[in-house]
DNA sequence: TTGTATGCGTTATCAG
DNA sequence: CTGATAACGCATACAA
């Protein structure tokens, strides 16, 4: 059946919408009868509950969710904070949380920083008006205060934080294993040949930042090459703007000993360093070889010697909402922190060597507040 | 400032809100009085509004949305209903959506159908059930029957359908120039010297592909080449699954009659193609020249000689949630639907030619109901 | 200029 | 088993 034209003639004109108290007009009872029944209360009998059901399946009654609130005290959606969500892994996570969300009859307003802490804190406000009942969270790269998130924590907004996660501070958390897939990209990097292993990486203000490099550091001295300072280029903005990029990107080929490999920590940065490389002519991996996080999957099509430590993006939206939602549903006080760690995927794509892929389990833990 | 671990010892533990009881109470004034005087009404003294306004500062007021959104019968939210937000198109579009909704205080709920019609109607119902006071949408693959939507337009609930269209139907909408898009960039295939034109394209329910074919059926009906039918392949799920993609790729490529170029005509369907041909190893454009519709800033990245035609996805979801919220304000009757054409950008690639880029002004009409 | 009463739609409490 | 009442927080019509 397709729209007729007529149905689109009345283009602004509301109807009223149907009530419980319409119900208890229509079978001349009262409001909190119907209501009970529609509660499928123990204390109705069943001819009234019946009776009370087919009315309002044939007034087409749906209950206000406004309303509802307003009595329960709770709106049924949570506030994300991301940095941008045109970005395969935060689009990808968004699909986790809300996969969880719709399940579970909550709504999710989605904000982005765009990395700017000034928006962080704008959006966390507005976030905060629109009265959330709990809270997700993905630090902006600016972000070194946190007193905008403790001051809604003290007054006991429930909050979950992940991937990128304040540093030494017990919170509920969902991150994956950085470190490791640090290590591993390194790793094989160096078991392919190369030494001079330079690393394209985030604001130092990250958590994920400095895990990542802290992984790279322990595969190159578990093998012996040495950890090199000129080496390692951060972005601040994590190339949000191209020109990070190209900068550091610049400043590590015109060293004297040019590296051979680079490490990218992030999506970004990989797709970034992809797109300088590939814009000046310099050939992957005849000239430089690259490693690097990545859940872009058109990224690793760009060249097929590229290996990518792909983070389970999905899996953590999930996981960190479904922790949401227990902190918020809990009767009972919580008393330890959560965190949760999932591990990286690291694909190896050298023809040279076997695809080894590993295995994605989660390992969850908490330790007390 | 940072973090001290007392401030997160309090877990789980609500401190009340302010409202505007609390601070008549403080201020021995009425609650009536309070609310006008927050609202800055003519009729309150301005010593009075200064003793409020002071106060609420005070005690850090924050009204509650519930609450007005019940009195107002608003809930201040809009629902968009896409196929997927981890398509570079469509977290575009959502980009421009929350840019126009932060400044306004709307809130934004993103559903997603994932091309099943059926995922298309429940959320629909949820968005409805959440009483949101608009809708922007954008068609899955598989939608034929309109009645769900034909329902909510009855109950007069404004929407505006944004890129996949309803056919031949009067609503409000904002597209791009499918048919110019398409032709130019067959056209510059044309004059690149190919001859033998495939076109990847998506399912026909969509009104997007038979814009899309037409133009590029126009273009090379206009430089003398004939059409064929056997170049035209439909991938109905729009390459949400690869299978699709590597099947109608399969049977292009086996033609007695090999194309020379291929056409595609959407983001995924573009990403898909380099995917295949990437694995292939089969070379653009040596072995087949590429020309598509994109807004993946990577995917143009694989090969120099990509001819891309870019939606403005950012300024579509700008229009389209400034379009929906003049309609949720106006006061009275809406009598015409807004159609609203966009203009897509060229970029050509190929380094034979100059780069050329087609400006971006907005061309807007409208038609009486 | 300010206060009182009422209602938005729902449900919990208390009576009957 | 069912009904009346109050309350969630806010804003208006109506009184004073």
């Amino acid at each position: 059946m397709l729209f007729i034209d007529a149905s689109f003639r009345h283009v602004h004109m509301k109807f009223e919408a149907v009530t419980i108290k319409d119900i208890a007009k229509a079978l001349s009872l009262s409001a909190s009868t119907v209501s009970r029944a529609l509660r499928d209360s123990y204390e109705i009998s069943a001819e009234t509950k019946q009776m009370v059901l087919d009315c309002a399946e044939k007034l087409n009654y749906q209950p206000n969710p406004i309303a509802k609130s307003l009595r329960d005290r709770r709106s049924g959606s949570v506030g994300v904070v991301v940095c941008e969500i045109a970005n395969s892994f935060f689009s990808q996570a968004i699909n986790g949380i809300e996969s969880i969300a719709y399940d579970r009859g909550y709504n999710v307003i989605i904000s982005q920083s765009h990395e700017s802490y000034e928006r962080e804190v704008i959006n966390l406000k507005y976030l905060a008006s629109r009265s959330i009942d709990g809270l997700l969270i993905s630090l902006s790269t600016e972000t070194n205060d946190l007193s905008h998130f403790e001051y809604l924590n003290n007054k006991g907004l429930p909050m979950v934080f992940f991937d990128r996660i304040p540093d030494n501070i017990p919170t509920h958390r969902v991150t994956v294993d950085n470190y490791k897939g640090a290590y591993e990209a390194t790793e094989q990097l160096i078991r392919s040949g190369y030494k001079r292993i330079a690393t394209l990486t985030n604001s130092a203000y990250l958590s994920i930042t400095n895990e990542r490099i802290a992984g790279y550091k322990a595969a190159l001295t578990y093998h012996g090459v040495a950890v090199q300072d000129q080496y390692i280029k951060h972005c601040f903005y994590g190339g949000m703007k191209f020109l990070e990029i190209e900068d550091a990107l610049n400043k590590l080929l015109s060293l004297p000993q040019r590296p051979d490999a680079i490490f990218t920590t992030s999506d970004k940065l990989t797709s970034g360093c992809l797109k300088y490389l590939t814009k000046k002519g310099i050939r992957i991996p005849a000239d430089i070889a690259l490693a690097g996080f990545s859940n872009s999957e058109i990224a690793e099509l760009l060249n097929p010697s590229l290996t990518v430590i792909r983070q389970p993006a999905f899996e953590m939206g999930k996981a960190a909402m479904a922790l949401l939602m227990t902190i918020i549903e809990s009767k009972h006080k919580i008393t330890r922190f959560e965190n949760i760690v999932l591990a990286p995927e690291l694909i190896i794509r050298d023809s040279s060597r076997p695809k080894r892929i590993i295995d994605n389990t989660e390992n969850i833990s908490g330790f007390p507040v």
